[in-house]
DNA sequence: CCCCGAAGTAACTTTTTAGTTACTTATAGG
DNA sequence: CCTATAAGTAACTAAAAAGTTACTTCGGGG
């Protein structure tokens, strides 16, 4: 019987090695950083020489991007789909960052690393961003979001809101003395996003009521 | 004239040594983390042998912890001297990262690399984050901030919103289109976090007003 | 069937880096 | 004044770790 001309499935195959070496990195970087990574462990994960690794991606660093990139572009195809209401959003990406603990440290390897004035994939995470900005734009023109609000600056706190727990553990355990995967802390998390997401409306009466203070 | 007996000026001074160290490693291990940080330049930045680094901290990882905790501590006596109320909170600790990223940075450092499940300096940092969030109790007890929210979530958002622009600088810039060390990015912020505050306070009609739906 | 380029391997080199050894020099207390 | 001890120096070592060299093995087109 002869063989599908697609993905022969042992001996040689090229397509399955980057998908494996990808993967390793993914795995190591985002473990270990990008200084941190040993290229031998991630040859070594991926079980493949380390030779291919240089053959496939150059170097380290180029390597990382690659990793980056993925990340960065699977994820964007999740934000268009959603709305920009809060009471959707928030929950989203905060079961997403709790669910992909790789994905939020990538980011923040990226942050501490990186020259953050020039960033990989920098136009289309632009244009992802500014899609997701007119989103809140439209919820604050149909009443849904305080128009108070500066609608690039609410997406900003979406994403602390939403990252923050996963990207700082530490501070998480120690202020709720709960793992940020803990279910329970999970599920009070939740409740709190939806009642800051009901903050997040205009006010029933006169939006800005500043001086409602007892004095 | 006989030389005053603290602090001789040149010559040999540990406690100077010692400072220069700590300063110097701050800054690197701020820029690089544990893994980039190379100790060479460590006592390169501080003027001293590299021996001699060996001779006060031991290795690299206590030198580490030395910094970290020398921040962290510095930092408990600015939260100790802070009511709850968010309204003076979150510009407070806002400002306090936009000035000082190395103490952003180092957080986010132990983050990804630490084991979080063990932290250096548990125990005090655990009494500090207690404090906070009794004056955050107390502070809802006076009606200042709404009684429906979890007071561990109320602080650990107080953290979100005023660490992450500076924790990850990259999405604070594609999201807003400024630099987060940009002052119109951070006069900005401040509004927004003002308003913000307004949020958490009791809503005026029956607090839980979930259901002022236009449906 | 054979041969050329891509896939794959193992062992090597070079550089970097944490940590040390083996020394010298200042200084305080007796 | 003298000596024990801590501060300080320079040059070294051993262990990674990134990246290479010099090969072998498949497998499809002529």
């Amino acid at each position: 019987m002869p063989r599908p001309p697609t993905t022969p499935v042992s001996a040689r195959n090229p397509e399955r090695s980057r998908e494996r070496i990808l993967a390793a990195a993914l795995k190591e970087f985002a473990a270990k950083g990008f200084a941190g990574a040993r290229v031998d462990a991630i040859a070594r994960r991926a079980g493949i020489n380390k030779r291919m690794l240089y053959h496939y991606f150059g170097d380290k660093e180029e390597l990382f991007k690659a990793v980056l990139r993925r990340k960065i572009s699977e994820r964007r195809a999740w934000g268009d789909a959603l709305s920009g209401d809060p009471e959707e959003t928030l929950p989203f990406w905060f079961e997403a960052a709790c669910k992909d603990p790789d994905w939020v440290r990538l980011f923040q390897w990226e942050a501490l690393q990186g020259d953050w004035r020039r960033v990989i994939d920098e136009e289309q995470r632009l244009e992802g961003a500014a899609r997701g900005i007119k989103r809140i734009r439209q919820r604050q023109e149909r009443g849904q979001i305080s128009a108070e609000l500066d609608p690039r600056h609410v997406m900003l706190t979406m994403r602390s809101l939403t990252m923050f727990p996963a990207a700082f553990p530490q501070l998480t355990r120690l202020i709720t003395g709960k793992s940020v995967y803990d279910p329970e802390f999970q599920r009070e998390r939740m409740e709190f996003l939806k009642k800051i997401a009901m903050a997040l409306r205009p006010s029933s009466n006169g939006e800005k009521s500043a001086d409602t203070e007892k004095t």
